[in-house]
DNA sequence: AGGTATGTGGGGGAAAGTGGGGAATTGTGG
DNA sequence: CCACAATTCCCCACTTTCCCCCACATACCT
């Protein structure tokens, strides 16, 4: 059971986003709305169910420590994760630090990336739209071989 | 059992389209009528019937997260990627995000593609058309091999 | 020409999204 | 240890959207 497709949502003056109604069942059963939001290199925030973090979060830990990506990688996700729980609206509290990490501002998206959540501020969203439309048309040469011999 | 052929079909004004009658036993007991709606790098809608979009599914999201064009593409299909299921008339509702994608107004063209079928606005359609029969035949040298001994 | 199947439009009820007031909890500084 | 401030949580109320159902219009077949 993944998470996929676009929701508008509204980020009050508090910092809450109520979560889309049809996760919501799926969260509460799934981890007991325990979730982990942490931030994602392109200045958008991550969400993914507890348990679900926890393997991503292992792996992260046994990288080899000397390796500079793999450290920056660390303090990054594991350096924001921040565990929280959905309210009896369903609804989270994004932390303030989150928010202006991923420039959040009143109207947001919410896209389903499979295991996890993305959110990122609607603007930002929107103006990266149209350059990744281009950017995934142009054949860089710098494909794995899983993605050119992908069929849709 | 593959999808073939072109459909004129009307939206109305709340982002309904009816699906053609011949398709409708085909989508119900395949999948309950449980469709998969996405958008296509050409700025055109992509259909797929839940099970067939749940293989495709599968394919991106093992895709290595640290490469940037498989991140973009995991972002546009699954991140747009809409569930939907047809109602008690054969009809869809189209999300209004869709919808503004693909440039959909009144009339709109339902193209069978094997597997999935494309929705087009009309005049996208047919603007591209032209394009399109000059582009085939083009032979611009970078063809892969599965392409070259291709035999119609 | 009539009947059946298909396409099209719209209205109303239910559910989800949104916002704010106030209580409870936490944390900080004196 | 207490007082004050800031944050977080819960509840209520409003607004908007979505979805189900009914009704008509059009086309096609008999």
């Amino acid at each position: 059971m993944h998470f996929r497709g676009i929701n508008n949502i509204a980020v009050d003056a508090k910092g809450r986003m109520a979560m889309p109604a049809r996760y919501r069942e799926r969260l509460l059963e799934g981890c007991g709305g325990r979730l982990v939001v942490t931030v994602d290199r392109d200045h958008c925030l991550l969400v993914y169910p507890l348990p679900e973090w926890e393997v991503i979060e292992s792996k992260l830990i046994e990288l080899p420590s000397l390796n500079k990506q793999a450290r920056l990688l660390q303090r990054l996700l594991i350096g924001h994760a921040t565990e929280l729980e959905m309210d009896a609206q369903g609804r989270i509290l994004l932390p303030a630090v989150l928010r202006d990490f991923a420039g959040l501002k009143k109207k947001a998206v919410l896209i389903g990336q499979g295991k996890k959540l993305e959110i990122w501020d609607e603007d930002t969203w929107n103006e990266n739209q149209e350059g990744w439309m281009t950017a995934v048309n142009d054949d860089d040469g710098d494909m794995p071989a899983s993605l050119e011999e992908l069929s849709l």
